[in-house]
DNA sequence: GATGAAACGGAGAGAGTCTCCGTTTCGCGA
DNA sequence: TCGCGAAACGGAGACTCTCTCCGTTTCATC
């Protein structure tokens, strides 16, 4: 990541090639060819790759603002007083909605194995702020006693995955999860039908 | 699919390359070169593309054998008289097992969309099959009311892509989302913590 | 405005997919 | 067994996409 720092020139190509990624990635998808994103920016594809030496680092700058907001979020539920077990699901639900908007490209990225040369990429990020979210529900009853804070990302990445650009899907899916597939209790109040398949 | 006709030669050289894909796609996931599928095969690429239009043609060639095996299980279990939610849960923790262990491979086939074009793919069958062991199922109670057959399979597909080559943690998520993750019930004998991550 | 460093961009190498078309192999009937 | 037409094959090459090299341009500073 190098965000302000640098020559003008070299700031102006990185925003044009980010705003121009997340278009294309918009209307293609994640495996959307970079030469596109290149000519649409402006800019030749050595740029591009001098910018972003992989197709993920380029995904990960997409999402960079969205997984700021989700981790601020997160700090800010963490650090409050309120429902706890509101808090953490809800806070599941925003991810979850956010990672099936965007067509898999945080699916992508949740899903592929950081690796130890990606110290700080999202996964870890959400990782780390998702913790605190847990303990505390956890001391509430609202989460399973073996649901570790993996579990539930890897929950929340399956889902996203299976339910790219249906954002109501993956908010059901996620809600038949927290309630119990095998559950034979009806709380319509957790587990609503709603519109997407 | 054309499984046992035609001409000699080309029965042949189908069940080389079926052979050698499942090798290949073993070592090396569902991304590898088909070059190399040909090569070790014996034969040239064209005749690769011939007899598989596309990658996923190969990929759902490769998985027939223990689709095929998963579906008449499906079947058995269906016209049984045994327990309905044991048949039903099991027969899913066969599937998440046997998608997870097969590197991502029935991971790509359930997670990309079927399409109109092909209609008997696998996971229209698999939703076949999986239908009466649901409807037993809820009878007596073991599946959520509001969890569809594509709900299900929606997990089990998601379940599988996060956890490509480690069956058991599969396993261990599906007995999770059963169980409820928002559940502060503990049901040792339904999720007991596994080896894998 | 001169200068050195930083950044750029086009051309092309490399890898992979898929197709064209001349050649080989198969199966069948004589 | 032989001959023949259809079926299948395989290598060469076109096409696409990723990524790098290197000569050229742009920026910031003096």
């Amino acid at each position: 990541m190098s965000p302000a720092t640098g020559r003008a020139d070299r700031r102006r190509n990185r925003e044009r090639l980010i705003e121009a990624a997340a278009e294309v990635f918009r209307r293609d998808g994640p495996a959307a060819p970079l030469e596109e994103i290149a000519r649409r920016a402006g800019v030749g594809s050595a740029t591009l790759h001098r910018h972003f030496g992989s197709r993920r680092d380029l995904l990960e700058a997409v999402c960079a603002d969205g997984i700021d907001q989700l981790c601020v979020r997160a700090g800010e539920l963490a650090a409050g007083d309120g429902d706890a077990a509101a808090d953490l699901w809800g806070w599941l639900d925003e991810l979850v909605r956010f990672a099936s908007a965007t067509r898999g490209v945080v699916g992508v990225l949740l899903a592929e194995p950081p690796g130890p040369e990606l110290p700080v990429c999202h996964s870890n990020r959400l990782r780390d702020v998702l913790g605190p979210l847990r303990a505390r529900a956890a001391g509430s009853g609202a989460v399973h006693p073996e649901a570790t804070v993996d579990d539930l990302l890897a929950l929340v990445t399956g889902i996203s995955r299976v339910t790219e650009d249906a954002p109501e899907a993956a908010s059901r899916l996620l809600r038949l999860a927290r309630a119990g597939v095998g559950s034979d209790r009806i709380s319509h109040e957790r587990v609503a039908r709603v519109g997407g398949a």
